[in-house]
DNA sequence: ACCCTGAATTGACGCCTGTCGATGCAGCCT
DNA sequence: AGGCTGCATCGACAGGCGTCAATTCAGGGT
């Protein structure tokens, strides 16, 4: 587990936060998870890390991912470099080759994170009578 | 609603997309997804999309989000746009002042993408007796 | 030993993005 | 009308990021 990826979540994405819907994150929150979400926020790493999840198995080898882009091989080694930092996936090499493979965990939290407690309502004041000013 | 944020959905976030973690994706659902990712990707936006989540009454002025960060005024405007534009925010201005809430079909979107469908068994090969090559 | 293949690292380049000050626009007030 | 406040837009700048070619590293063959 090399402790790579726990780096990005090291300070509190592991041992707290409900949610991002409940309650407004403090910056050190904030920061560790929107490095999570940087590394989601490519679509080659979010093609390669849904390759890589639903690969049966479990595994992928690089050499099955490269050639599914049109991009250098140093290109997708750079993006699962910092999918595997954001601690969304790992890598083990047998051999000649490097398999990756899902981290759960951390798509566990993140779909737990974007996940409102059962009935936030959806308020709809309709219209809060006075513009007398916004909340204090 | 100006249709401007649904742009970033259009494609096919919308229609279909059971999940990121089940099949691969293509070029133009990775596209729409890496978009709101993006959003998420910024420890300020994350942040004040935490703060419009988690308000009762589910509407922020900005002149309520603003005093909360050490950053100019146009800057957390600028950020408020990439959110709104993700399809993550909606606004409405009420006399002087402009509210902002939650879109949460789209917080609704992004979990379900990112939870496995109940029983994906996370395999664990144990050791997949051969490095005869990697899957075809 | 040598070479070959698969993957990661390095260095360089251009674009995208976060930030700011300055300005513009919309809607209250006298 | 004029001025004032809240928010958005514009232009500019620095730093970050995606990409590549070249190189290096790791392992397995001859």
């Amino acid at each position: 587990m090399s402790k790579q990826e726990l780096v990005v979540l090291g300070q509190d994405i592991d041992g707290c936060c409900p949610g991002l819907l409940t309650a407004p994150l403090d910056e050190d929150q904030a920061d560790g998870l929107a490095k999570v979400f940087k590394a989601l926020g490519d679509p080659v790493r979010l093609r390669l890390l849904s390759m890589i999840a639903s690969r049966a198995g479990g595994e992928v080898c690089v050499c099955d991912l490269t050639p599914a882009f049109d991009l250098s091989q140093p290109t997708i080694s750079h993006h699962l470099k910092l999918l595997k930092q954001a601690g969304l996936i790992d890598s083990e090499r047998r051999g000649t080759w490097v398999y990756y493979r899902l981290l759960p965990q951390m798509t566990d939290r993140l779909a737990a994170i974007l996940t409102r407690p059962a009935g936030q309502p959806l308020p709809e004041p309709a219209e809060p009578a006075e513009p007398a000013g916004p909340a204090s």
